[in-house]
DNA sequence: ACCTGAACACCGTTCAAGT
DNA sequence: ACCTGAACACCGTTCAAGT
């Protein structure tokens, strides 16, 4: 054993993060170690660490690539054709029907904090800042009585709120008596903030 | 060794819940462990099981500590004399500050996902409803035209969405060029949710 | 009856040693 | 040079056995 060199390095890391992606989506986050996905690979533990930081590092890789895939997801779904208001609820539906078919892989996005301190490399920030971009883009023509500035701070608002709502859906802390679905309380945030916000001078 | 009975049932689950609270305030939330906080208030292991189902019990148990904590803690920053816009804006800041300043106990109060398909137990929503009751306190004079249900439906929206800035502020998905603070997002939130919420008949 | 502590089946991570 | 696999220091959970 030892010394292979079927693939490299870099081909390592695809398959490490496609088999990754493979076991969080049918088996869940809590399977996601080293071990399972060194197997799925046909490779041993210690060559993850060849190719990977540690693991926390190994789900950053996966975590973008879940950006991309989401990025891809919303852009397809939104409706160009339409008014700002009607663009911007299609692309919070997109954003909550992604987050409910691919809850595993969608939590991940969130779950690592990284430690309080350290902030996210600049190739991540990079593809968090392509799907807000898509939300300014929806946003752009409501607004050109304010500045580009306006715009970008509209955008994160608004798409944190969305966030906000499908998390506490997903994650069952608003089963409360009387809920409306997701759906509702996103429309009823769109439409009430977009009220105020075009109001605004 | 065996057999004590220094402490009934409800002692240790009280004591065992103090040591866990003080351990992910002071060490983080990885060290929340089985052992650890057995070996804090004095006992092995298999004693935290005879008093709990599992750790994902345990820390349930303290999340709902957590809520009541958050709940007075709201409350005695909520400005009852102020117009409704402004005691929603000090509820924000103050539901801010609290996950700031104790950062790992509110954290573990959205990590447990607790099985997709498992509700929370009842005493759990409990204390959910008395935390957004505040809210809806809040929004309750503003609305009169419109009915309970829509108070009780705004609120919930309204904090979904300042939930929202505020994990991903803390989990630094904001990190992007060109940031406001997260007072500034909840206040663009608040005033814009609000003129499109009081002026909808 | 109450609690122990050893055991089981796992983890992440490292690194001397094989080819 | 590339990869292994055993080792270390942990996990959650269970349960026969002690007092």
């Amino acid at each position: 054993m030892a010394r292979r060199s079927d693939h490299s390095r870099d081909e390592i890391k695809e398959m490490a993060l496609a088999a990754a992606a493979t076991i969080v989506e049918q088996e869940g986050s809590k399977k996601l170690t080293a071990r399972n996905v060194a197997t799925a690979i046909g490779y041993t533990v210690g060559t993850l660490y060849l190719v990977f930081k540690n693991l926390d590092d190994m789900v950053l890789h996966l975590n973008a690539h879940t950006l991309d895939d989401l990025h891809d997801w919303l852009q397809e779904r939104r409706d160009t054709g339409a008014a700002p208001q009607q663009q911007l609820q299609a692309l919070a539906e997109a954003y909550i029907d992604y987050a409910v078919s691919h809850t595993a892989r969608w939590n991940l996005l969130f779950e690592s904090v990284a430690g309080v301190d350290s902030e996210l490399p600049d190739w991540y920030l990079q593809r968090l800042g392509k799907v807000f971009g898509l939300i300014e883009a929806a946003l752009a023509p409501l607004v050109d009585h304010q500045g580009q500035e306006a715009i970008v701070q509209a955008a994160r608002v608004l798409w944190a709120s969305v966030h906000g709502i499908c998390t506490l859906k997903i994650r069952h802390r608003l089963d409360l008596a009387g809920g409306q679905s997701t759906g509702e309380m996103a429309a009823m945030l769109i439409n009430n903030f977009l009220a105020g916000f075009t109001a605004s001078k």
